[in-house]
DNA sequence: AGATTTTTTGCAACCGGTTGCAAAATATCA
DNA sequence: TGATATTTTGCAACCGGTTGCAAAAAATCT
């Protein structure tokens, strides 16, 4: 079906070697012989099997993407980062999904099969010892949105999310509240448990708040709507920390649903920052991440370890921010 | 550094034939044998190099998944059913992002060059002309979520757009609102185009009725916010049809924040039907678009033409259907 | 112009597999 | 048990490219 080089090469009249190396650069070629072969190839239609080459090179331009958050419209804006960005470079992005799938093996085999030259791991609910199967199985990895720390195994991009969590404690304690929940994304996502400890760690010095917890099934709009009805149904607390922006729009929702007003009655904050928080009608309080940053460094990350594979891992965090909205009661007076 | 064929064929004292056969369903290999070369396959690690065999094979099951919509939260759905459909049938998703881009001359070489088996369009908005340009080069493609055509030039798995657009305007008709408008996604979409064309085609039937359109810029929450904040300032119209519920989600958003209320002051009508809009909060009235069941079609379309490259283009079209909820004003009094 | 250096070219082996064909090994039958 | 049919195995060529090496061609120098 396709035109291969060989028979570009007859018809220029010339070697492999020769239409080869044309389609090679910084190999050595004429002019001469250049334009006899590009016509030659611009004739039959002809462009080189990126396969094949990757074959005797080692180099395939392929990048995995691994990822299982295929319900937080977020991620939608972290594919589209990421394919960008590989795109730009001439990396081309083989996508996994893993659905409920947490064993690695399966993905790094398939991954392996086809030679990619990395894998990236945006998930924020892996444990590091996922991206670490890839890296044991000498395939190049980092792990974008995942637990950062002082012992990276593999190579990391992402927030703290230990300090997110003592965040917004502060800030809920600031803002007066004595009552206050956390309500994380699934139970065994590792930014859940981190988020949760740092919110934690930091009410431990306030033993004057009451502080609860529970967890919705998946970072989803409809997850946070379902648990915050759940909740509802109870006594609810005066404020409640969400594991992200998709929970609390959910919440939010849940919330005005019973008849309740935000902030009057209860307060919300949450984490990412995404597009429809800063609108009016919801206009959440919550903590920003640096997403565009976070994939921008990963992929300037893998870029390097092509070059450099067994590059000493390192960890990067990016600092997140409070964007104070109006979900939250005002700072009582200060006087 | 990845383990060879031939090194597990030297390991197990056998021919390089005989492990690839061993790694070959169909292919006639004694127990004795094959039980041989899974031991020293296992003992080295050995897999199978899916881009080498696919040099012989003349298969890679690489699926070029080529989009442009990656702005709008159901797009996430889309692609994680693609995804996971692909992968149960041993199909690789390659990702292409278009960003803005509509020749559709370089994603075609690029999938081309990668040996993609076939590829999948996804996308509302670009013409049919661009999936032609795959089958053209020789890549079996279908075009998903495209424009249905009595005479397709290549696959098509859809609704029909137009039809969505009339049942949108008889819905508002018969609701007795006599000053209607259509607010559109990007104007350059098909899926914009033809809804257009429904919506206004039915309502020239009715002279009676004040009609108007306008377009955001793309098919998203804040677009359609945005624009609705436009509108709001000149004299809106009584009810909206938009292209899509995260038009609507924007649209109602803008209303509210305006200080009217829906649907006593405006009513809304959507498409889509995506989960948000289920919400008691949102409750948007809409026409509902079976994306499980395109994306099924077009995996089981795309894996018949793996067979069959040739088969003959055909246009599959789903039914839409009009899900009744909160945004529009009750149906008036039968007498 | 002839000798020498530099650049360009083709040969042939290789990347990691697959596969048609014929020989070798087994199985089946009388 | 020997003859025949069937299955299993290895050889060698091939898939579509790349690349080290040496020969050929072109450029530079005296």
């Amino acid at each position: 079906m396709a035109v291969t080089l060989k028979e570009v090469a007859i018809r220029a009249g010339v070697s492999r070697s020769a239409v080869s190396r044309t389609f090679t650069d910084g190999a050595s070629v004429s002019d001469k012989m250049r334009r006899k072969v590009e016509r030659a190839a611009r004739d039959l239609g002809y462009s080189p099997n990126a396969l094949a080459s990757s074959l005797t090179t080692g180099r395939t331009k392929l990048i995995g993407l691994v990822s299982n958050n295929f319900h937080n419209p977020i991620f939608l804006q972290v594919f589209d980062l990421f394919t960008r960005g590989l795109q730009d470079r001439g990396l081309r992005p083989l996508l996994v999904n893993l659905s409920d799938e947490t064993d690695p093996q399966t993905s790094v085999r398939m991954l392996r099969q086809y030679s990619v030259d990395g894998a990236v791991v945006a998930s924020s609910t892996l444990p590091p010892g996922f991206a670490k199967a890839f890296r044991d199985e000498g395939v190049p990895v980092v792990h974008s949105f995942g637990r950062s720390s002082g012992a990276p195994e593999v190579h990391v991009v992402s927030i703290d999310n230990v300090e997110c969590g003592r965040m917004a404690a502060r800030t809920l304690v600031a803002r007066g509240y004595r009552n206050v929940a956390f309500l994380g994304g699934p139970e065994s996502a590792t930014s859940t448990q981190d988020r949760y400890a740092g919110f934690f760690s930091e009410l431990a010095a306030h033993r004057d708040i009451k502080a609860s917890y529970s967890f919705a099934d998946a970072y989803s709009f409809d997850a946070g709507r379902r648990e915050m009805l759940r909740l509802m149904r109870a006594n609810p607390a005066e404020a409640y920390f969400c594991g992200d922006d998709v929970l609390s729009i959910g919440v939010l929702s849940a919330i005005r649903e019973s008849g309740l007003r935000v902030p009057d009655d209860i307060g919300v904050i949450g984490l990412n920052d995404m597009e429809m928080s800063r609108w009016e009608s919801i206009n959440l309080t919550t903590i920003h991440q640096p997403i565009r940053q976070i994939v921008t460094s990963s992929i300037e990350l893998m870029v390097a370890m092509l070059d450099e594979p067994d590059r000493y891992p390192e960890a990067r965090v990016f600092p997140s921010s409070i964007v104070e909205r109006g979900t939250l009661r005002p700072l009582p007076p200060q006087n």
